[in-house]
DNA sequence: TTCATTTATGGGACTACGTATTATCTATTG
DNA sequence: CAATAGATAATACGTAGTCCCATAAATGAA
């Protein structure tokens, strides 16, 4: 057993850990975000995630969301990424583990890789460049395995190549 | 001598020969659009490229701008990315040629690479996840050389980079 | 516990970027 | 030059996210 049900989780004391030592005041609003980022699926937007806390009888506001996300991003318990449609995606982090995104453009299923060997040719970059690397984001949009057999619609997929915004 | 400054450059030719091929129209906007494109610096946003025409004199309309900067990606005169600000840039593509980027959070410098081995390996991940790549985005924030150097403000780093969008 | 101070929240207004609608206009074809 | 397919301008609309500010809640000290 890795995550223990105890009173608070580990990924809420590293929250309390952040908000207390930036001088953040820990609410009730902000536990209750915590709680449901943590105990629901991987990956969520942000609008995804107001309806499951309103459904919850948790009702928060829109701001209160946003804002919340950012702290958690700020302080490694969240990601956030975009995948070319015009809006953030969120996931919660699992420990300290870092992957990229193969998205499918006809399904809109999410494939994670990691390559520490890509990871090491983007140092190599940034060496070469004399660039001090802060943060990347490394996406392939394409067709995924099922969809590769399917027949899709060759003019609504030039479209949305056409938008991808990324 | 690459390019003669002839009646219609290469560019406009082959978008005309795209517009034909679809049975689109080479209308005043369109032509007065892709000129500016290709007489113009290398990146630049939709509204950047909205005013520098009607500073000409061309006043098109900011739908018709986007409708056909849309068509110019489609037929790869033109290449869109997002660099985590919220909204796209464009960029004149030359040639065939591919190239990610490096972005600096300080002072937005783009810096451009390409990699053969970089993009081999990104080939390498789609073929063991059986992905069939239409496209791809790879892009390292950080600090440029100029920049590492420069007393940068912290906590608005921090805040950038909670907002990239990527 | 209570008070003072600091910080957070809600909710609506607002912004930015982009898209849709529609009446009018224009490029193309014969 | 007429017919018609397609494009344009103008403006309304949509959406994701942010700002503002009055109110509320959390924290620390007394």
């Amino acid at each position: 057993m890795r995550k223990p049900k105890a009173d608070r989780p580990e990924e809420q004391q590293r929250f309390e850990s952040f908000l207390r030592s930036r001088q953040l005041k820990l609410t009730g609003e902000r536990l209750d975000l915590v709680a449901e980022v943590f105990g629901q699926s991987h990956h969520f937007d942000a609008d995804q995630l107001h309806m499951a806390l309103k459904q919850k009888g948790k009702a928060i506001s829109r701001a209160t969301v946003y804002r919340t996300l950012d702290l958690l991003v700020q302080c490694g318990l969240v990601r956030k990424s975009s995948f070319g449609d015009h809006h953030a995606h969120y996931e919660a982090a699992q420990k300290d583990e870092h992957h990229d995104h193969l998205i499918c453009l006809n399904c809109d299923a999410i494939i994670e890789y990691f390559r520490a060997d890509l990871e090491a040719l983007q140092d190599q970059i940034c060496k070469e460049h004399d660039f001090q690397p802060m943060h990347h984001s490394h996406q392939i949009f394409g067709l995924c395995r099922a969809c590769q057999g399917k027949t899709t619609d060759g003019p609504t997929l030039a479209h949305r190549m056409s938008q991808l915004n990324t």
